[in-house]
DNA sequence: CAACTATTCTATAGTTCTATAGAATAAGTT
DNA sequence: AACTTATTCTATAGAACTATAGAATAGTTG
């Protein structure tokens, strides 16, 4: 009857302090890459000994996974939920390329590591994850191949390779997010968008 | 007088050699990544005792730097050369990223290599390479600012974005290249090509 | 405050990896 | 064949790194 509130205060310190853990290793991983990476590196991050992490993690590669896992959460929930909306064919897909820049904002380091490190976890999470990846590619064709279908997009559009097209250029911000002066989330999702619904050509001289 | 065709014919032998080495460990490298793989994964692929390989190499990051000097060689030579030549701006920025995607067809694992492992090489070579991968970016930039001026683009686009987003797109490619079916650098580069010159909008009825 | 629990520390075992030294073998030359 | 040079091999030093054990310290509760 007493113990309860007891162990929730202590776990949610302990979450608090798990998640900073973390956030060093998302930045170390992101910077240097999984195996470029020693624990070392992160505890220096937290000014603390290489042992003490592992009261918060008992591997290398489990830390890995956590910042993988934080770094495709709500990928894919978050595009289910703009293609549920009504709205265009060209508006959802705008609308997926703003919902997956969004994290970038504030997890870009999740981020990265999850695109750039997630071929080195073990077999078991890295399908798990794998599957979200391909869920998210489907969901951006799917959409593409629905636009095709109603008359929205071009009908000669392939909607895998257009798919990955687009995947590829939203992917890529990771890399250089925070270092391109005005280039806000906002401005980078407009961009694209417009850059892939409507080219870059001038209007009204086609051809 | 004797001696020049001697010392020509056992470095030409030894060329291929290092040749097939360093092929080696771009392989390994491209699927391991640098950190992640061993000199020992290296030497395995060869056949060869991995202290071998030093016969090749004064180091494992030599190595790297060479599978990087041949991921980046002739990109901008070629990419130069494709501007030089006259036609329009959309020509010319299709004619880049057939350039750009080409070298995948016979050198996936370098460029793969090079665009993942490069912020590894030590300081000096890691500087004169981000210079070329700058050199590349402006290239397409200055495709895309000309097209502006020209009218041939729109006047709202931002060049530097843009190109972001075309080489992103085109870099992206060399993760899922050879594993996509029906998906050729040819198809690929024109693929791209009209969805970034026009869209992914069906013609006629704009808005 | 005394007892208990949670967190961090010191120390290190055990592994893996790069790189070197020098012997052995293969290839090439005269 | 005898000699020379090139290539690969065996063996290992030495460094770096992960993870564990158990002591020390800080924090919490009755």
């Amino acid at each position: 009857m007493k113990r309860k509130p007891v162990r929730q205060k202590a776990s949610r310190k302990r979450r608090r302090r798990a998640a900073e853990i973390i956030d060093a290793a998302a930045q170390v991983f992101a910077r240097r890459g999984f195996h470029g990476a020693s624990t070392q590196d992160i505890a220096d991050v937290l000014g603390v000994r290489q042992a003490s992490l592992y009261y918060y993690f008992p591997s290398k590669e489990d830390a890995l996974e956590m910042v993988c896992a934080r770094g495709v959460e709500g990928f894919v929930e978050a595009a289910i939920s703009v293609t549920e909306a009504r709205g265009s064919a060209p508006d959802k897909l705008r609308g997926l390329i703003a919902s997956h820049l969004s994290p970038l904002r504030d997890r870009g380091d999740y981020v990265k590591v999850f695109l750039n490190e997630r071929r080195h976890l073990p077999t078991e999470s890295r399908r798990r994850i794998g599957r979200l990846s391909r869920a998210i590619e489907r969901i951006f064709e799917d959409v593409l191949r629905a636009g095709v279908k109603s008359g929205e997009f071009r009908t000669d559009l392939d909607p895998r390779l257009a798919a990955l097209a687009i995947l590829g250029m939203a992917n890529a911000v990771a890399a250089w997010y925070g270092k391109e002066p005005h280039a806000s989330v906002e401005r980078i999702a407009v961009t694209f968008g417009a850059l892939v619904v409507d080219g870059i050509r001038r209007k009204g001289r086609r051809r």
